[in-house]
DNA sequence: AAATGATGTTCCGTATTATGGAACGAAAGG
DNA sequence: CCTTTCGTTCCATAATACGGAACATCATTT
């Protein structure tokens, strides 16, 4: 519970800077953080001297520095299952020929960890780092399939459920029961819930606990991925993947919120 | 000069957690930084409680967390050369069939920022985010090009030459008569000098002030990347690619520290 | 099973350290 | 040229971060 009221200040600052890609100001930061002027102007100096923050070269303002990069490269590193999940993103890719992201989940969002870029021109626009919401795409839907019925209303009542396509769903019993399908059948489709015009295919990886510890996807425009391809073709590269994935995480099968579906092991 | 000492201490205790991907305990922490338990305990929990740090599950220790990427995706996505360079590095994969990449300065390092992955299954590692020596790169000598005689024997100070492979540069004459040479073909290369097996071409890009404000390269394995290829084909490739970006940077030709070579632009 | 040691966590009095106001300089705008 | 706004520096104040000690938790040893 005890907090160092200087550090928070400081991550506030380095927060309101992400949000804005032109950076910001002294005066700005002071006023919208309620802090004096010279109060603002210490953190920074002292987040600029070791690169967290940067100071535009043109107009002056203070933006977020390349540390932050450093960072994050060392935290994606220190990530076992992206090491892991490499090799199976890469075929999937190849076999597909669409974009394939991993993701994990934090706080109650879905967190891009990596992707493998598609060779078509026409592609889908998404970053690692980049968070989404669970509710409306491919790899928040499979995440979701961790929760119960009480995580499930917390995420609701924290986020509600935006409607972002007119097949968006926003309805609670609606989720519900989609999600319950999904972890039936190991991997959930998103039928353009987010994006007018892509649509996607995801599946949860589970961990030796039976927890799920991520999700991947193959996602692309609808002219390619055809509802025939995703329902018909892909469920079961993508299952086969999923669940190799599970076992080197030493998954083993049914835990308790968790039944898993028949689907061989292989080779 | 005035510096915020908890925050400084907070920063220290992360980039510590960078380097040990198993991540540290509070009492790993508190020596190595000789600070009391209770110090460290309450700045962990205050990156704690905002994500940046985060608890392994199954050991206790403390490592970095989710927020350290989401920050990072912002810094990249604020980065205008990122976006410039996307379609160049794509169509430089595509042609050439190797791995590219986009790399900043930063303190004397190369910092990779972006790339695009080779469709080969042999690989190099490298990663968005990672760091590189100078003298011993491509995109690292590239970048020298913008280096004058002072600020390469203060990198040579600072840094050393360390060797790496037998053909790495370790003499300061050596690297300055290299960088001459890459200031007048406009590219650089890269013969094994940090990893052997690997060769690579790489090549400075200007801003509107005359200033190297980022590198590309297209970096394989020897067999692939024979020494025909890269003298002989492609270094135009590069240059009609490097020159291209410049020109989006609103660059115009020479400036003072700076002799830019022939190459009409193109489209 | 008891004891030892090492670690993570909480509490609290102290004074170090972060704070914000004011003053100064510099730059921008009218 | 004057006015305003912004960035930076200085300083006295007290709020806040600090570290020691006590407590809790766990693992290992005897």
């Amino acid at each position: 519970m005890a907090q160092v009221q200087s550090l928070e200040r400081s991550l506030s600052i380095m927060e309101y800077l992400a949000r804005d890609p032109a950076g910001a100001s002294v005066a700005q930061l002071s006023q919208e953080m309620g802090l004096a002027k010279s109060t603002v102007h210490r953190l920074l100096q002292t987040l600029m001297a070791r690169g967290y923050v940067q100071q535009d070269q043109q107009y002056g303002h203070y933006q977020l520095g390349v540390q932050c990069l450093t960072l994050a490269s060392h935290f994606l590193g220190q990530l076992d299952i992206r090491n892991l999940a490499k090799a199976s993103l890469m075929q999937l890719s190849k076999d597909s020929g669409e974009v394939v992201h991993l993701c994990i989940l934090d706080r109650n969002e879905a967190v891009y960890i990596d992707k493998v870029e598609s060779q078509q021109t026409l592609r889908m626009y998404s970053q690692v780092g980049r968070r989404a919401m669970l509710h409306c795409t491919g790899v928040g839907k499979a995440l979701l399939v961790g929760f119960d019925e009480q995580q499930v209303e917390r995420l609701i009542q924290e986020k509600g459920l935006p409607r972002f396509t007119d097949t968006t769903i926003t309805e609670a019993k609606q989720l519900e029961d989609e999600i319950k399908q999904i972890r039936q059948q190991g991997y959930a489709i998103d039928e353009q819930e987010h994006e007018k015009g892509i649509r996607c295919i995801a599946a949860p990886i589970f961990d030796y606990e039976g927890k799920v510890s991520a999700a991947i996807s193959i996602a692309g425009p609808i002219e390619r991925m055809t509802k025939e391809r995703v329902q018909k073709d892909l469920p079961s590269v993508m299952l086969q993947h999923s669940q190799l994935l599970s076992k080197k995480l030493g998954y083993r099968g049914c835990s308790k919120s968790t039944q898993m579906i028949s689907g061989e092991s292989l080779r």
